[in-house]
DNA sequence: ACCTGAACACCGTTCAAGT
DNA sequence: ACCTGAACACCGTTCAAGT
């Protein structure tokens, strides 16, 4: 549960020692890309505008495109940074249900974090990072051992569907509830249903696996 | 496989013997419904506005505030016709492997389908069907017989999730495809190994589940 | 190298007024 | 009951021109 309670409560890690609304200087990918997770975070994706963003750095819109293609290559740029909170130690000794949780903290970690991966990672873009890990930690792990690289490929591709899948409901039914609309699971109290039906999908994932 | 070579294929079933485009009487909630479903089918969610849609009925983009709230409640509706396809006739003895499929295939039937559903599943709209026929064929299964409603409830969440994280991801990766963006996965066979992915995660899901 | 200014072609939504 | 007309407050993106 304490990962409900981190939810929009993020303080932005500066990777320079730079006002990242640098209405001063001149703007780069990294502080641009900064800037713009901080407004995701603010004010979410339905409301992060190019125009909002620029805005945000005392630019005008335009002056964005210089620095990405288009809105979808800023999206892709911060759902890398999203991911960059995955924590890759764990996935050596194959603790898959470790990994699968570090994911799922990392999208959950910002708002509307889950979309943004999503759709990046749909267009072949951001997740690589997530996907890795998952690949690392599947490989050694001991009920696959003796399988083959193509399986284990599948097998990433099923745990990170699971695990996108329902850090997107999570986070969209968080969204349906600021917004006063009824969820239609009425449970006492949905988000330690949350938690366990996350568990459940992981490890059922785990056991279902064939030991051959 | 098959399913691949239907998406974005379909014939609009009309409800009624009346045109979807009216240009002469009025319009009420369904026929604008069966005229929108079509168009998301033709352009895509991302080019399904309310003024698009206006235009393909001949009518004022302001005329269909009358009978939806907002576009929001537009898309519940869509969703809601989407899901009609699920086959219900098999929840009873329990074929939930066969229900999945069905979900998965209403799901990949119209262009974007996954990502309206989605989204309305989340805000509490529009997955009714499918929630109760995956929970329907989980009470009936065997493995099932002494579980708890809770619990039934919470097994629905998860595969529910894992059929919409999947279908979401084949369809963005379809429309990511005629963009020509690559592919992060360099499959011989992308449609086939996504086919093997979603049974290997449904059987996974259902090995999982202890027999208590 | 990085940004401005101005334009193009759009959005969702509201609301008085018409029939 | 159902729709028009007109407006409000926005979008993403392009591109010549500036420094």
């Amino acid at each position: 549960m304490a990962f409900l309670n981190t939810v929009h409560l993020n303080a932005v890690q500066y990777t320079q020692n730079m006002s990242p609304d640098n209405h001063s200087g001149r703007h780069d990918r990294a502080s641009i890309t900064t800037t713009a997770l901080r407004l995701l975070d603010d004010v979410g994706l339905p409301d992060l505008s190019m125009r909002r963003l620029a805005t945000e750095l005392g630019v005008q819109p335009s002056a964005l495109y210089w620095h990405f293609a288009n809105k979808q290559a800023l999206l892709a740029a911060i759902a890398d940074r999203i991911l960059e909170r995955v924590n890759t130690s764990r996935t050596r000794d194959g603790d898959v249900v470790a990994v699968a949780h570090s994911i799922r903290d990392a999208l959950l970690a910002y708002r509307d974090g889950a979309e943004v991966v999503m759709s990046s990672y749909a267009l072949g873009l951001g997740a690589d990072r997530a996907h890795a890990a998952l690949t690392t930690a599947l490989t050694s792990t001991a009920t696959a051992t003796a399988t083959a690289t193509a399986q284990v490929s599948d097998r990433t591709a099923v745990l990170l569907q699971f695990i996108l899948g329902h850090a997107l409901l999570v986070q969209q039914r968080l969204h349906a509830e600021s917004y006063g609309a009824a969820a239609p699971s009425a449970d006492a109290d949905p988000s330690a249903a949350i938690e366990s039906t996350f568990d459940l999908g992981v490890r059922a994932f785990l056991m279902g696996l064939p030991t051959e």
